[in-house]
DNA sequence: CAGAATCCCCAAAGATACTG
DNA sequence: CAGTATCTTTGGGGATTCTG
């Protein structure tokens, strides 16, 4: 910041440091896997019992439901309180770290839907020109 | 947009629609693998010739780093020039729509920036109560 | 109802070798 | 130098069972 100079080049990965390439490769390895991202998404929407988080995500086994939230809980995306009822219930929610985790999200989730068609339309000519 | 009415609760994925989640879904697909994000940080740099790629990105396979970038070609994101010369010579560059993918990337980087060590912390607290 | 433990399978990805 | 094909390994993730 210490140059008035206009830059001449459009932002992009290359003026971020190792260590933001690091940290995305990092989140990437978090939230790119099968469900956390859905459980994320659907936790943004207010607390939910693990039952109701497994019936709104459709195909998630019980298995991965819990290991996803634990991930999540673990890095302090995820707040998860216990009643001691019975039968037991456990809310999950997302926490204030959670939830700003959104925004970058719904950034990525605009580009997505707005490149999609033309994505979409790349891989058909491409794979158009491999096989005819 | 009918309404005027401000709305009462933070931008979050909840007022995204089911689209937007399975164009997330689908671009963490894309980008959430082990290497496509190394590529495309590499390549937001300029144009890179294949030996140089691997070079730039340790750890990656000659195969693996085919495969990616066949991946990123078909969708769009990457271009690729062969040289007809002897030896071969290929280049590869994002395309405008790559390149505009690592706005949001940044985005996200910028959180995960700004974010990890809050989340080091909470996984460290986590690990403390589960084995302590 | 929620979670832990066990078993098992298959797809992702590394290593290697061959070709243009 | 770049790309493809083959073989092998690994671990992510599903199904199932048991417990509090």
């Amino acid at each position: 910041m210490a140059k008035t100079k206009l830059k001449l080049v459009p932002d992009n990965l290359a003026h971020e440091g190792e260590a933001s390439c690091k940290a995305l490769a990092q989140i990437l390895d978090r939230i790119g896997d099968k469900w956390t991202i859905m459980v994320v998404g659907v936790l943004s929407h207010g607390p939910m019992r693990f039952n109701a988080l497994q019936r709104e995500i459709p195909g998630v086994s019980h298995r991965m439901l819990t290991m996803t939230l634990r991930g999540l809980e673990r890095d302090g995306l995820v707040k998860r309180t216990a009643f001691a009822t019975i039968p037991p219930r456990v809310d999950y929610e997302l926490t204030p770290v959670g939830q700003s985790l959104t925004e970058p999200l719904r950034a990525l989730a605009g580009w997505a839907r707005g490149k999609q068609a033309g994505i979409e339309a790349a891989r058909a000519a491409f794979d158009e020109g491999q096989s005819g």
